[in-house]
DNA sequence: CCGCATCCGGAGCGATACTG
DNA sequence: CAGTATCGCTCCGGATGCGG
């Protein structure tokens, strides 16, 4: 297990850890989507744009260009009318895949779970305000 | 999730893909953070403020009830004064460890890369820059 | 067809002051 | 000590229009 105890040390400064580095990376609500349409091969920016629902324009060129200069994407014009742009991971982006796929991977597994955990919380929630409630108004 | 408009797509639809849940977890800025610093063991409040750097009192009540809301921590709160209370990682929370620390073990490995390509980058935005200024003047 | 510029409403976040 | 309440500002993100 390369996990071990792995004691969190008082002096860490978390402003350098690289954790908040790749979360600056794909913390975003499309990067890791674009990341995963890229995955199947090369894409138009039209066909990234009908796979990802809901993406603006203005988000998807934004999210590529920060990819792009990232060296996570490679970007190729056609100088041709009407234009043609094609997206495709570069042999970096590839790596990337990886860590993301264990993340959606966990979402698989544990989502469920955690819904089930709201559902509890909310629950007990909805519980705890009602005799909050409850005892508001036996004061009166 | 209440207001669904579009469910035509016949290709994978982005919205109910499980990777978008995850990032809306661990997406911000703190929550990975304050799993991180869980990790090391149970901690109090004030601990966990002077653990990770730059956060406010209101991001981590926040990201730690955000948490707790999904079953992924536990609170415990000590009714005594001074007030203690008590962060500390559930089961499920754990199994998070995991995917974070492989994305975190990326960052280590490809952070480096990821820079040279940005001044790469950044270079030639530079240099195209300059020719654009350059044509500028020339035709004055 | 691709992408940039601009505007604008609203959510997010920090700082501060206050409570128990 | 561990929060809550409020204010104010910034920045995100969508809509629109232009340009190549």
């Amino acid at each position: 297990m390369a996990t071990m105890k792995k004691q969190v040390s008082p002096t860490i400064s978390f402003s350098t850890c690289s954790t908040r580095a790749v979360l600056k990376l794909i913390g975003d609500q499309w990067t890791a989507m674009v990341i995963y349409a890229l995955e199947g091969g090369t894409k138009r920016f039209s066909e990234l744009s009908a796979l990802i629902d809901g993406v603006s324009k203005k988000m998807l060129t934004q999210t590529l260009r920060d990819l792009e200069h990232n060296g996570l994407v490679q970007r190729i014009v056609y100088p041709v009318v009407p234009p043609r742009v094609e997206y495709s991971l570069t042999p970096l982006g590839m790596t990337l895949t990886e860590p993301i796929g264990a993340l959606r991977q966990w979402a698989e597994e544990h989502l469920n779970e955690m819904e089930q955990a709201q559902r509890e919380h909310d629950q007990a929630q909805h519980l705890f305000i009602q005799e909050q409630v409850a005892s508001i108004v036996q004061q009166r």
